[in-house]
DNA sequence: TGGCCGATTTGACATAGATCAATAGCGAAA
DNA sequence: TTTCGCTATTGATCTATGTCAAATCGGCCA
C-alpha cells in the first residue's frame, strides 16, 4: 500500500447553523473573498446576503438539467461540480469542472444550457437570478466583475476549442493536468499535487477521448517520470517542464 | 459555366465620406439596429459616435494577433472575419466567424487570445477600450447587452466543443451549414443559400478536421441530395430535415 | 477480514479520419 | 481567350484512437 499524503483536503463543510443570527451570513463565508462576492463591499454584501439561500448536494445530484429555465445563480461554496451537454444518443462533453469560490450560471438565456453535477458532496449559494439582475444598474462593480468572468470563461473555452479540435490525446491529458494544477493554486504557488474528484471518464468526456485512451495515457506519463500517482485519486507532477513539452501550446 | 444567382451578395462598402458633417455618423451606420448599439439611445449613440474609427480591410489582413495588447473594441460593419489560435507547430483552431453586425474583442484580459483576420474586404469600427469600460458604470444598457453577448457566445462556445469532442465528421459538417445558416438568416425568415466566405481549409480549421475530409464530406451530402452547390462558393440546402437528422444534435 | 462491485488498466483488433499523392476546377492577370 | 496558381476533389494507404473484452485494483460493507 502506498503513502498515505500529508494534508488530504477532505472536504469538510462548515456547519449550516453556523451563522450568527443578525450578523451577515455572507461575511463568515468561506469563499467571501474568492467569489464574485470579493468585489463587493460590505453594505452591498448584506444585500446580497438576503437573497442568497445555501444548498447542500450529494454526489451525482444535479443542480439544474440542460433546459431547465434558468432562473438561479449560483457560487459554489465547496465541493466540486462537472457541467456537460449531451447528444440524444448519450454521448457527452464535459464543457468545465467547478471548484470551490467558482461561480455557475453564467451562459444562461433563458434556459441553462448544460447541466450540472456534483463531484463530492458539495455546498451552493443559490440566487434568484432577477433579482440579480435588478441589482446590476445600481451595482456595476458586480455587472464588471461577472462581465470580467465571463470574458475569462470565453477565453479558457475558446482554449479549449484548440485542445479539442487539434491537439493529440497525450498533448490533452498534459494541458488538462497543467491546467488543473494551476486553477486548484489559485493565486498561490504552483502546486503539484493535484486532487481529481473526477472519473477517467469524465476526463475523457472532457478531452474528448474514451476512457481506454485516458488511462493508457496516464500509464505513459507515469512511465516517462512525468507524473505519480498518489492515494486517494491523486496525481503529483514530478516533471513540469516535461509536462509542458508534452502539452505542446508554447 | 452554372448560373449566376439572383442577388449575388456583392460586399459593397458604404463609402467613407458617406457621413454629413455635424451629424452623427452612427445614425447612419450600415448595422445601427443590430450591433451592440441597438440598446442606445440616440443621446448615448452620440456618446460613442466621437470616439469611433472606422478602418478598412483587405482580405487576408489581420485586425490583430493573438497577444496583441487588447486596446480596442471593435463592430464589424462589413465582411466576414475569422478568429483563430495557433500551437506552435503551426497547427490552427478557428474559433469563430463574424459577419456584418457582430462584435469583436469580447475574451479580452489584457491581450487577445486569438488572431483575428479578414476572408473578404471588411470595414471595422473601432473603438477605444479603456474609453468604453469608462462609461459603462453611466450605461448599464450597453453593459447588460455586452454581458448578455458574452453569454451568448460562451453558450455557443460550449455547443462548438460538444461538436469538436463528441462528433464525427459528417455530423459536424451538417452542424456547420445549419448553424451557419441560422446565422445569417438573423431574425428573418431562415435561410438556404448559404455563402461561404472562408475556404474548405478554414472550414476543417474550425470543425478539426483535415481538408480532405470536408470536402468528402460535402460530397457526401452532395450525393444524398442534402445540398447542392451555387456558383461563387454557394451552398443550397435543399433538404433541412435531412440535414438536421444528419447533424445529429435532436 | 473477506467478498463484491464498480472503476481502472491492459490487450487485441477495427476503423474514422489523417496523410500522401495526383488530378481537376476556377478565378485573376495578361 | 489563354495561362498560371491556388483551391478543391478524388484516390490509395496509414495510424491514432475507438471498440470489444478480459483481467486487476480498490473502496466499502457485512
Amino acid at each position: 500500500m502506498k503513502d498515505a499524503h500529508p494534508t488530504g483536503p477532505r472536504v469538510t463543510l462548515p456547519h449550516p447553523a453556523a451563522k450568527l443570527p443578525g450578523s451577515n451570513p455572507c461575511a463568515a463565508c468561506a469563499v467571501r473573498d474568492r467569489a464574485i462576492c470579493a468585489v463587493l463591499d460590505d453594505s452591498e454584501l448584506e444585500q446580497l446576503s438576503g437573497l442568497a439561500r445555501p444548498s447542500d448536494l450529494d454526489v451525482g445530484r444535479t443542480v439544474f438539467f440542460e433546459g431547465d429555465d434558468a432562473d438561479s445563480l449560483y457560487v459554489l461554496i465547496a465541493g466540486a461540480l462537472k457541467l456537460y451537454k449531451l447528444l440524444p444518443d448519450g454521448r457527452r462533453q464535459i464543457t468545465g469542472f467547478l471548484f470551490a469560490g467558482d461561480f455557475l450560471g453564467l451562459a444562461f438565456n433563458e434556459e441553462y444550457q448544460f447541466t450540472a453535477e456534483a463531484l463530492m458532496p458539495s455546498r451552493l449559494c443559490r440566487l434568484p437570478r432577477t433579482k440579480i439582475e435588478g441589482l446590476l444598474p445600481e451595482m456595476p462593480k458586480l455587472a464588471s466583475r461577472l462581465l470580467n468572468l465571463a470574458f475569462t470563461e470565453l477565453a479558457s473555452a475558446q482554449t479549449q476549442m484548440l485542445l479539442l479540435g487539434r491537439k493529440t490525446a497525450q498533448e490533452r491529458l498534459a494541458s488538462f493536468l497543467l491546467h488543473l494544477a494551476d486553477r486548484l493554486a489559485g493565486q498561490g504557488d504552483p502546486v503539484s499535487l493535484i486532487h481529481l474528484p473526477m472519473s477517467r471518464a469524465d476526463i475523457g468526456d472532457y478531452l474528448g477521448l474514451t476512457v481506454e485512451t485516458v488511462s493508457r495515457g496516464v500509464t505513459k506519463l507515469k512511465s516517462a517520470g512525468l507524473i505519480a500517482l498518489r492515494d486517494g485519486n491523486y496525481i503529483q507532477i514530478q516533471d513540469r517542464p516535461g509536462l509542458e513539452g508534452v502539452a505542446g501550446d508554447l
